[in-house]
DNA sequence: GGCAATTGCTAAATGGTTTTAGCAGGGGAT
DNA sequence: ATCCCCTGCTAAAACCATTTAGCAATTGCC
C-alpha cells in the first residue's frame, strides 16, 4: 500500500534541482545546457525513487498519449484477426506504446462511438482494419490523427496496408505448374462478381488477375471453374462432389483453406489419393492446411506481417503511400512431385 | 481543420455559467442545487458545441480513466484467446469503457512491463488472461487496483472466471451414455500428469474428475485410456491408427476437438462410419467442429462468456470470489441416436 | 425584526507535466 | 567601464476538468 505516486516534484526536490530541469533531463531533450552533474543526480533520484511520469498529465500537456487505436471491423469472426492484432501489438510494443482495442461491427454508429472514444483519450494514431478486406468506411475525424488502413482501403486515406495478392495468385499458379501438370486443373470458388471487385475488395480480383495472367504465360487453362458466394467447407465440398460425377481433376487450385478442406473430404470420399491422384493448392494458410493430411500446400495471407508493418508506417508517419506484403508459400504435401526434368 | 477542441470552459461560457457549474450538470452529479434552467442551458450549449470531455484531464484530476487493461500472456496462439477478447471488449464497451491489450508471452520482465504501462494510464482495473488455463504469477502491483483472473488463476487474487469444467466432464459422458452404449468407451488424450494437475491448471484435472464421477454413475468403464502430451490432430491421429489395430470402440470420448479431428481422420481411413460405427463427443466447439463431416458434437469453452464475466465483474468490483461459467453443448452429428427406450 | 438555514451559484485550488520567458553571474570584446 | 553573449538554471503559465470552500440572496421561524 504505497502512500502515493512519485512525481517529478519528488524526484527534483530530491535531486536538488527545479521541476523544469528534472523535466528536461527525463524526457532526453538536447537541452546541452544543463550539466553533465545535473543530470547524473537527476537520473539517481528517479530511479532511486522509482519515479513513472504520470501519462495523463503528460498528455494533458502534450496531446500525445503514447497509445494508437486499433479499430477493426470483427475482432471476433475471423481467426485471422488475432494475426493482424498480434503484429499491431508486437510493433507498438517495441515502439513503448500501447495499444487500445475497439470493435466496430462495421456499423457506422459504433464507428463514430470507437473514433470518438479514442480520440477522446488523445491516441498518436488510428488504424482501421478490416477482417474482410474491402473499401472501409471511415467517420469524419476531427483533428489530425495520422491513420492507416490494414487489410483494407478508405478513399480518404491513402496510407494502406495490403497482402500481394496479385503475386500471390501468380505465385500458386506457378506451384501447380512446377508439378508439371498440364491438363484437368480445376478452380474453385471463383465468383465472377468477386472477380469485377463488385462485393469483396479488390483482393480477391487482384488474386484472380495473377492466377489467370499466370496460367496464361504458362500456356495453361482451367478445365472447369467452380463457383460460389461463400467458401466454407461445405462448399468446396459440394462442389467438388458434383464435379466429380462429371470429371477428374488433376489439380485443384482452391481459393481458401476452408474450401480446400471441402474438396479433401470430397476427394477422400471418392477414393482419391492426393496428391498421387490430385495435387491441391490453396490461399490462407489457415490453422485447418497443417491439420490436413497430407498438409495442405497454400500461400499464407501475412496477417502477422501486415499487422507490424501498420503500425511502424503510422509511427513513422508514412501515411502517403500503400503498402504490398509479399504472401509466403508454405510448401506441404499436396502437390505432386515434379517430374525429373531430363 | 478545428481550431481547437471545445473545452469544459466554452460550454461555460455559451451557457453564460461558471465552469462548476457545467461540470456538476455534465457529470450528472445529483447536486439538484443547481436550477433546471441551469440544467438545460448547459446541456444545450454542450450539444450545440459538441462538446468532448478531456479524458486526460479528467484522469488526472480523479485518476480514473474508464479505461481497463486485458493483459494476457498470448493473444496469437490460441484462437480462443480473440473469444475472450471480443466477450470483454462487447462488456467494456457497454460500460463505456475502452479497453487497452497487451501481451506478455508470459514472461515476467513484458508482465511487469505490461503491468507499468497500464498504470501509468490510470486504468480502472486489470484482467489477467491466461490462454492455458493455469495459476498465473502476477508481478507486484503499487496502488490498489482491481484485477479479476481470466481462465486462469491467481495466489494473490482471488477473483477469477473459468469454465466449469467439472461439470462440462459429467456432461459429455451424460451424452455418451444417451446414446445406450454401454462399452469399448475409450478415453482420448488422457494424461496421468494433467490429472493430478501438476502442469496444466486444474482445469483439465476438473474436467476429468467430472468424467470420472459421471461414468461411476453411469455405471460405465473405460476400454482403453489413450495419453499424449499434446493434443493435437496427427496425435490423436497416431493413437487412433495405434487402437484400432487392437480393438474396435463404439465411442470415443475425446479431450478436446483436435484430438478428435485425428480420431475422425484415422477412423475414416480404416473405413469406420460416424456416428454408426463409432460415437465421438469432445470439447471445446473448436471452429474444426463444424467443419468435420459429421459435425462433432462437443462440450464448448464459453470464451466469450467468460470475457464478459471477466468485465462486469471487475468493473462491479466483485473482485471476491471465483465464477464457474457453464459450458454448453453443442449438438452435432457425431453421436449414434439414442436407443428407443421400451 | 433578528437569526439561522437554504438555495443557487462561483472563485480558486488541485492534479502532474511541459514549456516559455527570463534571471543571475561570469567572461570576452570594445 | 560598458555592452553583449553565454551558461546553467528556475518561476510561472498552460493544459482541462473536478472539487472544496464559501458568497450573496432568499426563505423560514419565533
Amino acid at each position: 500500500m504505497q502512500k502515493k505516486r512519485v512525481t517529478l516534484a519528488d524526484v527534483a526536490r530530491l535531486a536538488g534541482l527545479s521541476p523544469t530541469a528534472a523535466s528536461m533531463i527525463l524526457t532526453g531533450k538536447h537541452d546541452t545546457r544543463l550539466s553533465a552533474e545535473a543530470h547524473a543526480k537527476v537520473h539517481a533520484a528517479a530511479t532511486s525513487l522509482g519515479y513513472r511520469p504520470n501519462v495523463a498529465a503528460r498528455a494533458l500537456r502534450t496531446d500525445r498519449s503514447r497509445s494508437i487505436a486499433f479499430i477493426s471491423d470483427y475482432v471476433a469472426t475471423t481467426r485471422f484477426a488475432s494475426g493482424l492484432i498480434r503484429g499491431a501489438l508486437a510493433a507498438a510494443e517495441e515502439a513503448k506504446h500501447v495499444m487500445l482495442l475497439l470493435e466496430t461491427g462495421g456499423e457506422p454508429a459504433r464507428e463514430l462511438q470507437a473514433v470518438e472514444a479514442a480520440l477522446d483519450r488523445q491516441v498518436d494514431g488510428l488504424i482501421f482494419a478490416a477482417m474482410r478486406a474491402r473499401e472501409v468506411f471511415v467517420p469524419p475525424l476531427s483533428g489530425n490523427v495520422p491513420v492507416v488502413m490494414l487489410n483494407g482501403t478508405s478513399a480518404r486515406f491513402p496510407a494502406a496496408v495490403l497482402p500481394d495478392e496479385y503475386e500471390g495468385g501468380r505465385t500458386a499458379v506457378r506451384l501447380l505448374a512446377q508439378t508439371g501438370v498440364t491438363e484437368d486443373i480445376v478452380l474453385l470458388g471463383h465468383n465472377p462478381a468477386d472477380e469485377k471487385g463488385l462485393f469483396r475488395s479488390h483482393s480477391i480480383s487482384r488474386r484472380l488477375a495473377g492466377i489467370r495472367d499466370a496460367m496464361a504465360e504458362h500456356g495453361l487453362d482451367f478445365a472447369a471453374e467452380l463457383s460460389c458466394w461463400n467458401w466454407e467447407p461445405n462448399h468446396g465440398y459440394d462442389l467438388t462432389k458434383a464435379l466429380l460425377r462429371r470429371r477428374r481433376p488433376k489439380a485443384m487450385l482452391c481459393l481458401n483453406d476452408r474450401l480446400a478442406f471441402g474438396a479433401y473430404q470430397a476427394l477422400g470420399e471418392a477414393g482419391l489419393r492426393i496428391p498421387d491422384d490430385v495435387s491441391l493448392v490453396s490461399f490462407d494458410n489457415d490453422e485447418l492446411a497443417s491439420y490436413l493430411r497430407p498438409g495442405l500446400t497454400t500461400i499464407s495471407l501475412p496477417h502477422e506481417a501486415m499487422g507490424r508493418r501498420a503500425v511502424q508506417m503510422l509511427l513513422d508517419g508514412k501515411t502517403a503511400q500503400e503498402e504490398l506484403i509479399t504472401m509466403p508459400v508454405v510448401l506441404r504435401g499436396s502437390l505432386h512431385e515434379p517430374a525429373q526434368p531430363g
